[in-house]
DNA sequence: AGCCAGGGTCTGC
DNA sequence: GCAGACCATGGC
């Protein structure tokens, strides 16, 4: 059973006491989110739902600098997944002697609650593409039509915003055949046609239909954008090394033990599978 | 230099 | 239904 948090605030920081599993690098770097650099050994900072972030952790112990406790139990609470048992879900999933080879690799990731609209647009422009050029297209795309909260960093821009602008409008960003994906996208959920801000409100299959009718969006960007935008931790997006790890380790299908949280256990193979290019 | 990137669409069987 | 060409761009 899942034990409440215990935190507090110390002077302009919140700190959140006996977090485990956790790690900074696994969760901020793995592919999930892209707008997260390191500033020093255990130190990230990066914007998420509209703020500046800077957040640390040291065994067990992790600081969320520059805010308070209202804004930690409104926003960071749920964006870090804080209050979801990892350690019993690691503990439930070793039942299978394959998972627990795969929670080796990277234990201590947690699956981001981050903005839908932000996930959206991002999975658009991960499509057929690398994680670095994924970073540079979406800091352009802050950049160019973000709003400025501080020095170099930007808000991920509005819907409503990019509704207005031409493919034209994108080329400085870079982003390629993606521009008319992420128009369709934006004018679709500005006129509420696909309403994003309510989709985990739905079952996962329509709100999944929903997402699949914008332009450029598919199975996988669908999936992506449930698993780390609208909380539906059952989501399972299947890439080239899930598909490729389904094969080769779970003979097709996940193990029933995982099933319930097969977003999070796909976090597990996906850095088992490329780490170890399942050369086993 | 050339292949590939956390895919999706469109076309042609 | 399913395979294959094509899509922009740049990282490695």
């Amino acid at each position: 059973m899942k034990t409440d948090l215990i935190y507090e605030q110390q002077g302009n920081n919140v700190v959140i006491f006996n977090v485990f599993p956790f790690d900074l690098e696994q969760t901020l770097d793995c592919g999930q989110s892209f707008r997260w650099c390191r500033v020093s050994d255990n130190t990230w900072q990066g914007v998420a739902h509209g703020r500046i972030m800077k957040i640390a952790y040291n065994e067990g112990s992790l600081t969320l600098f520059n805010t308070n406790t209202d804004e930690f139990n409104k926003i960071w609470r749920g964006y870090f997944d804080l209050d979801r048992d990892y350690a019993q879900i690691i503990e439930t999933i070793k039942s299978d002697r394959v998972l627990t080879k795969a929670v080796e690799y990277a234990g201590g990731i947690r699956v981001l609650r981050q903005d839908p609209w932000e996930t959206l647009c991002s999975f658009i422009i991960s499509q057929n593409n690398n994680i670095k050029r994924i970073k540079g297209i979406i800091q352009r795309l802050c950049m160019h039509f973000g709003e400025q909260i501080g020095e170099g960093f930007y808000t991920f821009p509005a819907p409503e915003h990019l509704a207005k602008l031409t493919a034209g409008d994108l080329s400085p960003i870079k982003c390629g055949f993606r521009a008319k994906y992420i128009l369709d996208a934006a004018q679709k959920v500005a006129e509420g046609r696909v309403d994003i801000y309510n989709l985990h409100k739905l079952p996962i299959t329509k709100a999944r239909e929903r997402l699949m009718a914008i332009y450029g969006v598919g199975p996988k960007v669908a999936d992506c954008t449930l698993l780390f935008g609208c909380g539906f931790i059952e989501a399972f997006p299947q890439d080239v090394w899930i598909k490729r790890a389904m094969k080769v380790l779970f003979d097709g299908s996940l193990p029933d033990v995982a099933k319930p949280y097969a977003g999070i256990v796909q976090q597990y193979i996906f850095h088992y599978a490329r780490i170890t290019k399942l050369e086993i």
